[in-house]
DNA sequence: ATATTATTTAGATATTTGTCTAAATATATA
DNA sequence: TATATATTTAGACAAATATCTAAATAATAT
């Protein structure tokens, strides 16, 4: 869960998510979204798919990353044993 | 949203909430639990307050902490965007 | 008043993080 | 094979972060 929201803890990384969330993009144009150099944005989403908040295949010269929604399952799991919850 | 995954990037601060999800509890007693000094818990109330996650109330001498569900109900909807979701 | 207890603030420092440019790798095309 | 395109890796650097000790603030008790 560490490496979770450390990869949720940058807005570039969550705004990426927010992109693949609507459809996979290839490395090139999720870049094209962010005024920020290309080794930059690869290494944001170095992490996220390290924290396998996205997974990426490769297709030709491309890279073609999209959303797994698993992990992102688990968190919510973690934030619901906060809410709906009456203490003592 | 960003001070919120902010104050979640830390697992002290995690546990503080896991803590404070169970009871209430002083900064005294909440520093007690850890193998920090007390400043540095004191740092992470402070974050944790700053993100809204919890609210102190000044009781004599000693500061009471509790767990603020608003902002985490808040995050909740920003995970659910992701999950049970069709893509494409 | 003085001392004790609870907590925070200030200042220092080592580590982590986000960004950049330059170079490397890998694939496709002429 | 040579060149162009897509992406990552390496290395550098400034900014942010987590931690500490020492000092300050505030409330209580003697």
């Amino acid at each position: 869960m560490n490496i979770v929201f450390k990869a949720l803890n940058d807005p570039t990384r969550r705004e990426i998510l927010e992109m693949l969330r609507k459809k996979d993009m290839t490395a090139g144009e999720i870049a094209d979204c962010f005024n920020m150099s290309k080794p930059s944005i690869s290494h944001h989403l170095d992490l996220l798919k390290q924290a396998k908040l996205v997974v990426d295949l490769k297709q030709g010269q491309f890279i073609l990353y999209s959303i797994n929604t698993t992990v992102l399952d688990e968190l919510m799991q973690w934030v619901m044993k906060f809410t709906n919850q009456t203490k003592k």
